[in-house]
DNA sequence: GTCTATATTAGGATAGAC
DNA sequence: GTCTATCCTAATATAGAC
């Protein structure tokens, strides 16, 4: 919208090394991610890009935007795995294994941003709220709770799985999952973990958590 | 420490009605717990607390020390409950039933308090974790931690419960409590609730939740 | 103890040279 | 496209009268 050149083709002309552009949004994801959409600062972002504050203004205009594009980012790399694999034909417990390992691997990688997501939500629901509309069209969760309600029902009726709502197992399921991520500095302090103490309960959780879920499905 | 009256006695002379100093207090959390600490206005908590902005100097020296003071009051608010359950002589299902309870209730009148605590935690975790060791004291984690793990250690030589370890067991019941909450605004937008329609999820889940974490204690 | 200035700095944004 | 220099507002903080 407002970047002059960018997506569409090749960069222009003479410069640097692997896109300055995208220097600066690896450089703003990394420094918004860590400080929080109001701590952070555009000098900041600049420093860790290399570049001159005033290079953020001409690529994304103002830091809203910025920030932004950044939730944006980070935002699309969070739901769509998971609900691609809830709203398959994989029977349940499958479904829990999958869901289980894809994010505990993903959120390994970058596990201060359930954190940020979370923070982020809470102080600017309003702007925060249209980015998930619009990034998660209402359709698609719906066939994904009319998805796990149906596998509910029909295996209520064979009688191998105890009682629960799809929202209600959604929500466990995610729970588990991205909360030790988004409570990890007091996890650490509490659980008096040392540098790799998290990692190693991570693994850990890795193989009981499906065996955990799994035994609550049944009747 | 740089409060003039306060803590110690009675409010000195001549003022006003149930204490400038507590209203300035609950002024500065519904205003850090909405914003951040860092997207917080010291005009904003004065207008709130119906006071000039300089009193907030008066009574709390800097905004860094108000937040402070507002962070404390928040997470002393978190702990201290679910610890004593956890560390009773209660067995593990009844702690599972009083532990999802309390949570449930608590966190129903403060909504946005968890997101408030992670996006503090993740954003100024040097912080925020002195805080939190001063308050949680390591000794009584360590006291929780081993009560369960003798629990459950001694229902496994019974052989009526299946394997888990207490670290597990805890953030399992902890996330599922939490995780909502802090997710409160993407699970509103997620699951199309309408105004009162996160408050019936939670309703829900109050009945359902314990069950579906004692089934899967059983062997 | 509470208010009305006012000081001061930080940080987002723009103009303009190269 | 990238930098230097500068503008300008918003926000914390303080001085001082009442």
């Amino acid at each position: 919208m407002v970047k002059p050149d960018s997506q569409s083709g090749r960069k222009p002309d003479e410069h640097s090394d692997d896109g300055t552009e995208q220097r600066i949004l690896d450089a703003a994801d990394e420094v918004f991610v860590r400080r929080g959409t109001d701590g952070a600062r555009m000098q900041e972002i600049a420093d860790v890009a290399g570049v001159n504050k005033s290079l953020l203004h001409y690529y994304y205009r103002t830091k809203e935007l910025l920030s932004e594009a950044v939730f944006r980012k980070a935002a699309s790399r969070f739901l769509p795995e998971v609900v691609q694999i809830m709203a398959s034909e994989l029977e349940l417990e499958e479904k829990i294994d999958r869901a289980v390992d894809t994010y505990l691997t993903q959120l390994s990688r970058r596990p201060y941003l359930p954190g940020y997501i979370i923070g982020e939500l809470t102080h600017h629901p309003d702007r925060m709220l249209t980015i998930f509309t619009a990034l998660a069209g209402n359709r698609i969760q719906r066939l994904v709770l009319k998805k796990i309600s149906a596998q509910i029902d029909a295996r209520l009726e064979a009688g191998t799985i105890a009682p629960i709502t799809a929202q209600q197992f959604l929500m466990n399921v995610i729970s588990t999952c991205v909360f030790p991520f988004a409570a990890r500095p007091m996890v650490i302090v509490l659980f008096e973990f040392g540098p790799r103490g998290f990692d190693r309960f991570i693994e850990q959780r890795r193989k009981e958590l499906p065996m955990f879920l799994k035994r609550a499905l049944r009747p």
